[in-house]
RNA sequence: CGGGGUGUAGCGCAGUGGUAGCGCGCAUGGUUUGGGACCAUGAAGCCGGUGGUUCGAAUCCACUCACCCCGACCA
């Protein structure tokens, strides 16, 4: 490819309104533009990536059982209506009318559709498993679209989805996913760790993501350095540290004037926060739920939301709260009736507490559960940070940031029961099948990769997803020994069937240099009269500072043997 | 949903009531050429939209749309 001919222009600055780096690295190369928040076109040099991108998670699908198929953006509302999960999807949902007022969705994904369409072609075991998968625009109403590529409304995912006749089945449809995520990622030349993951409200079993780690990442992934438990934060559970225990001794009543928070309790008393309840309010599908939870740590919102396995929840507002008559600042669990109370099990590892006595400017000492009050649930509904003890080795955990690229779940039979996708077993019986989903962000993949490889002059492809292999860059195009000896080279790399882009701009050297930085093609060409004297070119590779010559002849097998895996 | 911010040439920005500006980019000609060169000439704007105030509005007021950021939070 001409640079002369490519469209989409290289920018010195990139618009003030991107933030992050891989959104500003793909807008000043010319590889992306916006259309409207979280909207945007591939231009063709992204859109090359995102083709070589595309292409590895083909094969590697292909190579898995996977069969390639097409769907519908446009999907019947009834069939979301049948799955129950248009509330869950709620106002992510793009909706549209017909023209006869039908009410149809421009699909966030496509379980409803698939599973639909397998139960038309499914009845037996013996059509089982069945690995379909796709690869198409994605359409979800964000309530923030951000960071360029990494959060829009509309994205190319790659889902493929596994249906078994059992629990069996499902596992070994699993694990070939899981190793053909690990795969993907390894051969796209980013390196990804596998996390375990909330599977969300509808959720089956087991889930993890897949994450490549940025510091720009939305989601934080606690770890072990020591035995490799590696999870989501809204996943992550650890060994929670004992308060002190002391012998419980009679609650009596505290003045704490205008004292509301634990902050401000705590100090006035002189105790540590572990030595304190917390109580929270929460409205989950219109109802109010008490939470209480040792001072020290905070509500994972995810883990309540599974626990209370509701649609909606939300921090009840002052106005929810007072509705009930609790005493903000003041409220405690003691004496409390007609709410529903969830508590964090770490309201055992401590005693003598200081809670709310439900009423102002007064707090109770020496609160000991089970012995003052009583819990609906008791669970664990803990924030888990870093530096907590690791649920499997005890080992102070880590925390980074990462960029959810993948995310595998068992699904089991919600979809299946729900849309009446049944198959006939052995024995005769009907059963429904058994589900699993795997999708990847192919758009926000290639955002990520350019968040994991750039330094300050701009991005630094990895070689098997770059938009070209090699960029052939001679200096002053006016001197025809140069274009000369350029073009021949041009000829002989197309020929060779090397991906090419030749920046045959009239343009001064540094001009060149600077957009071949910015543009990160991973093996940079340069012919000069410089080079011409000793009949050789300058080869650079993107990732290093320094260049060496190659003689002009026997070039391509040079550069052949340069390009190959490893 | 709430809070804040910004809309002026392709991009980045200045312009607080009196003829629409700068830098980059773009076009033409010339001089340059190993890390974002220079000179000259030129094209390009319904100042986001609607309504108002005014002799006169990019500028003041109201409404509206779009885009961006922060918060979705421990009483």
């Amino acid at each position: 490819m001409r640079f002369t001919r490519l469209l989409g222009r290289t920018l010195k600055e990139a618009p003030a309104d991107a933030d992050c780096v891989s959104h500003r690295l793909l807008v000043r190369s010319g590889m992306i533009q916006q259309v409207a928040a979280g909207v945007y076109s591939y231009m063709p040099m992204g859109w090359r990536v995102l083709k070589k991108i595309e292409n590895i998670i083909r094969e590697e699908m292909d190579k898995a059982g996977g069969q390639e198929l097409n769907m519908p953006s446009l999907q019947p509302i009834e069939l979301w209506e049948k799955s129950g999960r248009l509330a869950s999807f709620d106002k992510t949902l793009f909706t549209v009318t017909d023209r006869k007022e039908h009410k149809l969705v421009l699909g966030p994904t496509h379980e409803e559709v698939i599973t639909d369409l397998v139960r038309r072609s499914v009845q037996s075991y013996r059509d089982l498993p069945q690995l379909p998968y796709q690869m198409q625009n994605k359409f979800r109403d964000e309530p923030r679209p951000r960071g360029g590529l990494l959060r829009v409304r509309e994205f190319i995912m790659k889902d493929l989805y596994s249906f078994d006749a059992d629990e069996t089945g499902l596992d070994n449809s699993y694990q070939k996913m899981v190793s053909a995520y690990k795969n993907i990622f390894s051969r796209c030349g980013l390196p990804s760790v596998m996390v375990e993951a909330d599977s969300g409200a509808i959720g089956g079993k087991a889930s993890h993501e897949f994450m490549l780690i940025a510091d720009s990442g939305e989601d934080e992934i606690i770890y072990c350095s020591k035995c490799g438990y590696a999870a989501n934060t809204e996943k992550a559970t650890s060994i929670k540290k004992s308060a002190p225990l002391p012998e419980s001794r009679d609650i009596e009543d505290v003045a704490t004037p205008g004292l509301k928070s634990i902050e401000e309790v705590a100090a006035f008393l002189g105790v540590s926060h572990d030595q304190t309840l917390k109580s929270v309010f929460y409205v989950a599908d219109g109802e109010l739920i008490f939470i209480v939870i040792r001072g020290d740590l905070e509500v994972n919102e995810i883990k309540l939301k599974n626990l209370l396995k509701c649609t909606e929840l939300h921090m009840a507002t002052e106005a929810e709260t007072k509705v009930s008559g609790l005493v903000a600042g003041y409220a405690s669990a003691i004496g409390l009736k007609g709410i529903r109370i969830v508590a964090d099990d770490s309201i055992k590892l401590g005693s003598n507490f200081v809670a709310g006595a439900n009423r102002t400017d007064t707090h109770l000492k020496n609160v000991n559960y089970p012995r003052d009050f009583t819990v609906d649930i008791l669970s664990d509904i803990a924030k888990t940070r870093p530096g907590d003890s690791c649920p499997k080795c005890n080992q102070a955990l880590l925390a980074q940031q990462g960029i959810e690229v993948g995310h595998v779940f068992k699904l089991g039979t919600f979809l299946s029961e729900r849309l009446g996708a049944y198959y006939l077993d052995k024995d005769g019986s009907n059963k429904p099948i058994i589900m699993g989903c795997y999708g990847i962000g192919v758009g926000r993949l290639l955002a990520a990769a350019v968040e994991q490889n750039h330094d300050e002059k701009g991005i630094i492809w990895p070689l098997p997803i770059a938009p070209y292999q090699v960029l052939l860059c001679p200096l002053k195009i006016e001197d025809g020994s140069v274009m000369e000896a350029a073009e021949a080279v041009y000829a002989e790399l197309c020929a060779a069937n090397i991906e090419v882009l030749f920046d045959d701009r009239p343009e001064s050297p540094g001009v060149k240099f600077n957009d071949a930085d910015l543009v990160g093609v991973p093996l940079r060409l340069v012919i000069s009269a410089r080079t011409l004297k000793s009949n050789s070119v300058e080869l650079k590779w993107r990732k290093e500072a320094q260049a060496q010559m190659l003689p002009l002849e026997g070039l391509m097998e040079a550069i052949k043997h340069l390009l190959k895996p490893h």
